[in-house]
DNA sequence: ATGCTGACTATGT
DNA sequence: TACATAGCCAGCA
C-alpha cells in the first residue's frame, strides 16, 4: 500500500513534480529521487525522469536543475542537445563539474526548509 | 492481459 | 569506486 488509503490520480503525479523542480533555487540541484519524495512520490525516481522527458520547451520548468544521485547528468536515449544544454545553463548558473562531470552535491544539493533541520 | 523499456535509486559484492 | 540486482511505474506494441 502506497500511502496508506490515500488516493490520488496518477496523472496528477506530473503536475506535483513540475511544482517540486519550479522550486529549486538558481544554483542548485536536486536528483530525481529527492524530487519524487519532495512531491509525495517516495521510492518513484523513474516517474520524475518521465515527466520531465514529457517537458515541452516552453514549459519554464528548470529541468536541467535535476540530476541523479551520483551527480552526474543523466544520458538520454540516443543522442541529443539536452544533456549538453543542461550542463552549460547549470554553468551559467555557476554549477561546476569535476574532472569525472560531476557536480558536488554535498555541496550544491537544494535543502528546502521543510527538509532542512535547524542550523 | 503480458512483456519491454526507460532523464532512477538503494543495497550488496 | 564500479558493476549487478531488485524494486519501481507509466506508456506502448
Amino acid at each position: 500500500m502506497r500511502e496508506a488509503g490515500v488516493k490520488k490520480p496518477n496523472g496528477d503525479s506530473y503536475r506535483r513534480i513540475y511544482v517540486v523542480v519550479s522550486r529549486i533555487p538558481r544554483g542548485r540541484v536536486a536528483t530525481y529521487g529527492q524530487v519524487a519524495m519532495l512531491a509525495g512520490l517516495h521510492g518513484r525516481a523513474r516517474l520524475v525522469g518521465y515527466a520531465l522527458n514529457a517537458l515541452s520547451e516552453g514549459s519554464g520548468v528548470p529541468w536541467h536543475r535535476v540530476i541523479n544521485a551520483r551527480g552526474e547528468i543523466s544520458e538520454r536515449a540516443g543522442e541529443g542537445p539536452a544533456e549538453v544544454l543542461q550542463r552549460l545553463r547549470l554553468e551559467r548558473e555557476r554549477v561546476r563539474f569535476d574532472d569525472r562531470g560531476r557536480i558536488a552535491l554535498d555541496r550544491l544539493r537544494w535543502r528546502p526548509r521543510s527538509s532542512r533541520r535547524k542550523a
